[in-house]
DNA sequence: AATGAATGAGTGTTCATTCAT
DNA sequence: AATGAATGAACACTCATTCAT
């Protein structure tokens, strides 16, 4: 009864590569400058468009955010998803969550990790769905540590998560990918450290 | 060649505790809000004043930050500079230092700690001295931290810090002071974990 | 001198009744939200178009919106007109104006009467046009009335006047159709009491 | 308990002054070109200022109207109940109902008889005060009305009042203050029209 | 004929800042 | 010291209009 997906035709393609274009330098603008000192005037001028332009693409300033972030989430989520989902012992898919979630901001996707991590929402329904997004986030790598660490208290679990996330948090602010250290390096060190967290000794 | 610093008034002690009752007030909608969503009308307000009121202590709105940053900043390096100096063993001054620096953030200066920690600060200039405050946040404890260490590769060193900052600086955003793990056994509980980090076989 | 009226062709005939479609949907918006606050887009809305399609039939929303008033004018003018050539005593006549004055704002042209009637217009050149309108509409009732009514002075026949074409214009802003009162009886009712105004004793 | 009503300040007055002002001269042009063309800076031009000025007095252009129509309103509908409870022959009363309405209309209140008679609101919750107002003004015309005419029909009675509105609406699109018929003239010439229509001989 | 894309002009609104009182 | 008044700059958003396809 409904109608078979039609295959996107080569307007509506342009259209999406438009768009994906438009959020990620929005996404830029947004993690440099913070939501209320980007406008809109210059997210067009990445483009070489005017601000007015957006409209067709965005039906608000605060959509074209909302849009950032659930294009951005879907595709990290997956792949963190996927890397759950494939079998191992569980420190060392913990490890590959480390490192996969390290590779995602530095390499992969450096615009659009600082929106969930350090840009700061004062509009309150995108601050949460930006909550909504990182409660599944760390909701991933929680199942994971639980079966890793042989159950200390829930307290000291909260704290630890807490470094971990705060510390993958971090990585944007200082990290220079033009510096000696590798994005692949750093995702090694990194996961390694964030690991021994949970297996060494304490 | 300056005068000799004369014994200040009532008045102008009056005048420096107005300064930095409306210093506490700003960090605070700072913080909660973000910096451009603050404005004159509503920090003054939280004085019963109103807003062209600031101006006769503070000569504009960046001027308001800066003078927040100055006075929380040289507060909260002077306790921790005081923690490096007394002495003891490094391992000990550093187990120090993370448990002040999260009491500092939970206890006693929660209005003030995330201007420096997550407020995001587009204004350029202020930018800098966010920055500059970082740097010596950080250099205190870089110092006495690689007196506890033997000697890993700079890079791996960099990496375990910015796990240490990354952790600190997230604390206030999820920490609740109301629920069940008290501030001081945060901070035993938080100085543990970070200091196994150094501490710890690798 | 001018081409020879050729006969419309099949596109020519399917074309004006686009246009008349397009009058119609425009002149029911104009009345019901203003001329301003309707736009393009909407009006193109109700045929299935994009708003920039209008420009293949109106050269501006300032054409729109003539050619809607141009239109009807012309139509409600000839009806009027062909009373006032029908024979008959004045005051019969008079009464028959007003009877189509208001089967045409209730029954014909519920969609056009507004725009004459009560639609502000605001863009000089239009609000022109429909004073011209209204003019020419007046003239038509106030020559029949002059010969009506056994002449009271200028000044009074204006006020009465001005009663006739206050209560006509103000039929739309109340009448509502489903209501217990027909048209038929409302022509009736408002003629007669419209008549009284002249022929009744002063 | 509560405060005395404190006698209004100088600044208070000249405050209070001020927005009368604003509202008069924003009255005027809403009714010359309608609300939606009618802009804060044309409106502030008229006192000589610039147009966010008036956010010192109205918190929003909505508001600037709803304060038109709100204080125009209770000192019109004031005037007209002050003659209802006057004690006299209800034609006679219903006679001064109509002169005073007239009088309002052209002579006292010109600026803002047209808000509630032929300016379009598009904003909805500014056209149910509209509606309102003219409720409660119709009712005091209504109650007289029924107590002078020697019960028609419901329907021919309301096909009366709404001869009578439309009549008195209609007025500002024609009457010339500069013109032969003076104000007073014109009340006393409309009056006598308008009460015949429930006196005379059917 | 129809429209997606783009834009310039215009407008309501916010706010840091100035100044006279 | 405090503030009411005022404003310029900035910005989100709307919309009639143009144009290439």
């Amino acid at each position: 009864m409904t109608d078979a997906p039609a295959p996107p035709s080569r307007i509506e393609r342009k259209r999406a590569q438009r768009v994906a274009e438009l959020e990620r330098a929005a996404a830029r603008l947004f993690a440099q400058r913070g939501y209320d000192r980007t406008n809109f005037e210059d997210v067009a001028a990445e483009l070489d468009l005017r601000g007015p332009s957006l409209y067709h693409y965005f039906s608000s300033k605060e959509d074209l955010l909302r849009r950032c972030l659930q294009s951005s989430s879907e595709e990290v989520l997956g792949r963190l998803r996927a890397i759950v989902d494939a079998s191992g012992p569980p420190s060392a898919v913990l490890r590959s969550l480390f490192r996969e979630q390290v590779l995602i901001e530095v390499r992969d996707f450096p615009e659009f990790a600082p929106l969930f991590l350090t840009m700061p929402v004062s509009v309150p329904e995108i601050r949460a769905i930006v909550l909504e997004v990182r409660r599944a986030h760390a909701a991933i790598f929680e199942e994971v540590a639980e079966r890793v660490v042989d159950a200390p208290g829930p307290e000291t679990m909260r704290v630890r998560m807490s470094v971990v996330f705060g510390a993958l948090a971090y990585i944007p602010e200082w990290y220079d990918p033009a510096g000696r250290l590798a994005p692949d390096a750093l995702a090694d060190e990194m996961a390694d450290t964030l690991l021994a967290l949970f297996t060494a000794r304490g």
